[in-house]
DNA sequence: CTAATGGACAACACTGATGTTGATTTATGC
DNA sequence: GCATAAATCAACATCAGTGTTGTCCATTAG
């Protein structure tokens, strides 16, 4: 238990930096409940009473992380939020979108991880902007006369984050070396794609089920309808 | 602090199982790294001392609740372990498997989100049977000529999977009441079907997405040679 | 009826996390 | 250069959870 002797150079950006980092690492090990003010300090380097300084409870700090997360992703995906209300719909290419989503979700694993236990974690997931965005996105796409009919917008959208980000999570534990990582991001995007464009069962060989679906399009709930708040 | 003076009637197969009902209530909740024995045990109206006379620790209690809730969902989708290596391949039904899945996971979110958290915390996700079970239900179907070429079974499995799972999860937020589950059941069921035998974008309005696939299919991974261990 | 088994329980010591306070040091402005 | 404000840190009291131990009592075998 040799102390560091040395007191911290005074940057309190780098230092909240520093703490939201080790937030991070263990926030992806142990999630939202997991997760103690200690050890983040401790992980840190950083003295507990400081990181008290910085984030007033254990709650604020968890927030904190989560929203940095959600932000980065965002980012990744669709760019910066500020513009992202100039550009065209017809400029939301959904294969571009399922590329970036695909590589960003395999190169941040961890990233992955906390921002699926922050959404177990929330009473209200939908508040999520990086999932407003995505399912909007689906949805204006879905209205173009380049999306089939019958699309369910808030199921599609569920499917497609909820598998771009758990196969990352799934597949690291397969114990790939990073080199693999870029051809595992080929395959999510390439199943998402081909799930979309072709569908994987011959339907001539079930014509039950081609009936059902031809009979069943969109049961009860319009997907055509957004709901806004 | 009025203390129930009777002391509980003697049946340990019934308090074990008040106890286990308890932890996944707060496993459901808080995930497995906030739930604690104390709670489990007031929760489940038992002295924590007879919680450990059952569990020897707590993480021993988290283990035989994880089994608890893989055993039933496996059962729920794919009936008993025990027989299960009797059936015929042929006599795998993918829309009824996705049925039985969808109806399971609306009516069960708490098990979901037990599972789902189960399986971020686990070093090893492939490990749980009913995972495997599912994979290996789809690799089956993969391989007869009902299905498409190209499919990349574990890509689709996450997805099918996390998608069911985390539906409930995400429509539960909007606080639909219980009558409601079977529509947003018969949407994901509908929903993956759908994915599963047209997709969902006009092939011939993106040729070059077309192409990619067309060429690209199972770009580094076989998706017909399934890995045993 | 009695004794033995073991399930249910209360009490104890221990550990670790929380949030707070006040001292110490280091930027930064005048 | 010095004073002020702010950031870092150590120490404190408090509280909750853990695992253990020993007692009590319901069941059941003899």
């Amino acid at each position: 238990m040799t102390q560091t002797r040395t007191r911290r150079s005074r940057d309190p950006a780098a230092t909240r930096e520093v703490i939201l980092e080790a937030a991070r690492a263990l926030l992806a090990k142990d999630g939202p409940e997991g997760i103690s003010l200690s050890e983040v300090a401790t992980l840190a380097g950083v003295n507990r009473g400081t990181a008290y300084q910085h984030f007033e409870t254990r709650e604020k700090l968890i927030a904190a992380t989560a929203e940095w997360v959600s932000d980065r992703m965002f980012r990744a995906v669709f760019g910066d939020p500020e513009t992202i209300g100039e550009r065209r719909v017809e400029q939301v290419d959904i294969a571009d979108t399922t590329d970036r989503l695909a590589i960003f979700a395999m190169e941040n694993p961890e990233l992955c991880r906390i921002w699926l236990l922050q959404l177990l974690a929330s009473p209200d997931p939908m508040a999520d902007p990086f999932w407003r965005e995505y399912e909007g996105s689906l949805q204006r796409f879905a209205e173009t006369d380049l999306a089939e009919d019958g699309i369910d917008v808030e199921v599609l959208s569920v499917m497609m984050l909820s598998g771009a980000f758990l196969w990352p999570v799934w597949a690291q534990s397969h114990g790939r070396p990073d080199q693999e990582r870029r051809d595992l991001a080929r395959r999510v995007a390439q199943e998402s794609l081909r799930l979309c464009m072709y569908g994987s069962m011959r339907a001539d060989r079930f014509p039950g089920i081609a009936d059902r679906l031809r009979k069943g399009l969109t049961p009860t709930a319009p997907s055509s309808s957004p709901k806004k708040e």
